[in-house]
DNA sequence: ACGTTGACGTCGC
DNA sequence: CGCGACGCCAACG
């Protein structure tokens, strides 16, 4: 299954993974398909994946760093659901990311 | 068809 | 230890 379908698809199947609650970042999903320097692929699957049913507002960058939420709509759209799910979030910055980190390669 | 940008990360200095 | 540059691959202009 996994292993036959696109990089991208692949990204969305790691995203639905992702705990409540929980966040991950880009690179940890490239690195957990094996294109750890491809995280931007990640990125742009992410956008790709608008319509889907993939949480997306639960990748950051490595810094906890809501750097996509420009891409929400709205303009706190990210922050909002990220804090409706118990995710402090102040300026675009995820509180405690190091405690809600959510890594595939060492949680999956 | 070509050059540049882009939801990032790692390596180099 | 802090800042800069490069790399990945695809999409956009």
């Amino acid at each position: 299954m996994s292993d036959n379908q696109n990089f991208f698809e692949r990204v969305y199947e790691v995203a639905r993974l992702i705990p409540y609650g929980r966040v991950t970042s880009y690179g940890a999903i490239a690195k957990y398909l094996g294109a750890a320097r491809s995280a931007r692929m990640v990125g742009w699957a992410m956008n790709n994946s608008s319509g889907k049913e993939v949480p997306a507002h639960r990748v950051v960058n490595r810094k906890g760093i809501l750097t996509g939420k420009h891409h929400f709509e709205g303009t706190n759209l990210m922050q909002q659901l990220l804090e409706n799910e118990g995710v402090e979030v102040i300026e675009n910055q995820i509180q405690n990311f190091e405690k809600i980190y959510w890594d595939p390669a060492k949680e999956l």
